[in-house]
DNA sequence: GTGAAAGCGCTAACAT
DNA sequence: ATGTTAGCGCTTTCAC
């Protein structure tokens, strides 16, 4: 009675391609996939390709992958979205996985939890992961490697990953310096990172060795700040105006922190660059929009996220620290200047 | 001779527990998702569990999908990593899909090549979409819908997706206009978004409907602007501050551009507030760092990424525009004040 | 130049 | 309380 019905709402599979195209479904997994060993008739292709195109075929992902073994996803994880150096990164690293034609996704590393970022890379639901992040616990970092899958960090060292991708940051630190001694300056602090980073140690090491190479003394009262936040750079400045004897320039390890350190020396009627001059690493797009604009000193971001997704994408990829060379320089706005006559 | 060596590094399978713990692979499977008609003796179950410890068993994601047809995965796609507001879309939507056991991956909507996009939907890499740009083509829209997954999109209507989650925009302006009345401002601009969005637009009419209550006149020519860029925000500045009869005070529709407006304004020898007012709709960290600290309404964007994952993991879930209530609310910093006495 | 067959690892309905 | 079975949709080797 009733003829063989079309289901209502089936999933388009290989199948029914190769049923309308009047083909083996091998041969349709061949046309999608553009074998380069495959000879055929260029009137099959066609009616493959036709009936592909009729029927909206899109191969399963899922099936694909449990055949392949691959997903053709990276995960990237972060600590915060709203730092907005990450966006450079991001954006380099999405540009190289398009290339690649792979797709990145990229998630906050929430410190708890850290199971689920196993469990992404162990299930194979990313095929390599790439971290950003230093807020994942050793353990699961472990894990991690015991998967045997791709694993790189980028902007730092990852204790246990034997692959990370960052920048010459004792170099940026060093092109800053120069600038300042450029200037006149002869007292200059810095507002550093975290002692956890090894990013904020190499910018701290790139401080200390330009005043050396200048024949200055090392004030370690000079070396303030512990942190990556805008807050951080407040409190941070604010110990310098403090001091008994003010420096007249300060070299910031990170934007965020140095537009903290800005609103600061505002609060407290400190002119910039006047009465103290102000150079941060890291360029972004703000700081030419902030009050004074912010001299600063570009690092080569994007470049970074798209070697972190080059090196991932390489199976059996070289371990060790890759220092990315690309394009670094100096900025100069308006928030470096000649140091007080009296200074 | 050679006895059965165990292979080198062969993936750890659900076959491979199950004999381990000498019980059948349904079992195992079982177990590990927690089935909750499944009778089991405490004592099975342990070696099932000790097992999966043993092996570092970890189920491979690629079978489960195929078999159940979920991934656990949804995707969220942004225009720009580097627009702060994304940063708190993206918080609420993280913690939302982590609470309801799923995964949320976020990428940059690439204008070009959108069949990515398509495709990681049709092929079920993720299991919905979330969409926070305008930037895809209306085709690609067409075959998102064409795949009849959940398709959602956030702080902005799309055409052809019939599920949106927006703020208040509207209310957002008349609290900002209210401010800047109840100060006594006359000759209020506002620095609008692009056309094309309907959240500009519906920023527009609010501005417009606060005007019209206080019965004040509607002059076309303080309505400026049309982008989401701090650039944007210069130029649209710069011609109000062009003016014969220049505003007193300026609504920005949003951050980007205000930091713009303030730039531009203080570039042109205009104190901001003695001679202009600004005020922002949205609120970000970086708002209280500005100088002046800018005064700003906050919306519940933390809320509408959360409200957009849920509605993504609603299958059948009802069509129509959301407006999320959530907090929402005028901060006032520095950047309003008074309207100058002859203005 | 095209087709047949096997199997990736898992789960769910149905036995026993 | 545990096992059997079948199959999700695809790719790949081999056969013709």
């Amino acid at each position: 009675m009733n003829g063989p019905r079309p289901s209502v709402r089936r999933r388009v599979t290989i199948t029914d391609v190769a049923k309308l195209a009047r083909v083996d479904p091998s041969l349709v997994s061949r046309v999608v996939n553009d074998d380069e060993r495959l000879v055929i008739r260029d009137e099959t292709r066609a009616r493959v390709l036709a009936a592909v195109q009729d029927l909206h075929y899109h191969p399963n992902a899922a099936a694909r992958s449990l055949r392949t073994n691959h997903s053709g996803t990276l995960g990237l994880l972060i600590p915060d979205f709203a730092n907005p150096i990450y966006a450079e990164i991001i954006k380099g690293a999405e540009q190289a996985a398009t290339e690649r034609r792979s797709v990145l996704l990229t998630g906050t590393a929430f410190p708890d939890r850290p199971e689920r970022y196993v469990e992404l890379l162990a299930s194979g639901q990313v095929e390599a992961l790439i971290l950003a992040s230093d807020r994942i616990a050793p353990a699961a970092i472990q894990a991690m490697m015991a998967t045997r899958r791709p694993l790189v960090s980028v902007n730092l060292a990852i204790a246990g990953i034997p692959r990370s991708i960052v920048a010459d940051d004792a170099r940026a630190s060093r092109i800053a310096m120069e600038h300042l001694l450029t200037l006149g300056h002869l007292r200059i602090a810095h507002i550093r990172g975290p002692a956890s980073s090894d990013t904020a140690r190499r910018r701290l090491s790139g401080y200390r060795r330009a005043l050396r190479a200048a024949g200055l003394e090392l004030d370690p009262t000079l070396v303030v700040g512990a942190g990556y936040t805008t807050e951080d750079g407040v409190l941070a400045m604010h110990q310098l105006l403090a001091l008994p004897r003010r420096p007249t320039a300060v070299l910031v390890a990170n934007v965020a922190a140095a537009i903290g350190a800005l609103s600061e020396a505002r609060r407290e009627g400190v002119r910039v660059p006047q009465d103290i001059s102000l150079v941060a690493i890291h360029d972004i797009a703000l700081a030419s929009y902030l009050s004074p604009a912010l001299t600063t000193v570009s690092l080569p971001l994007a470049e970074m996220g798209r070697a972190s997704v080059l090196a991932a994408l390489t199976e059996g990829g070289a371990d060790g620290q890759q220092i990315v060379r690309g394009p670094m320089g100096l900025i100069v706005r308006e928030s470096t200047g000649h140091p007080p006559s009296n200074g």
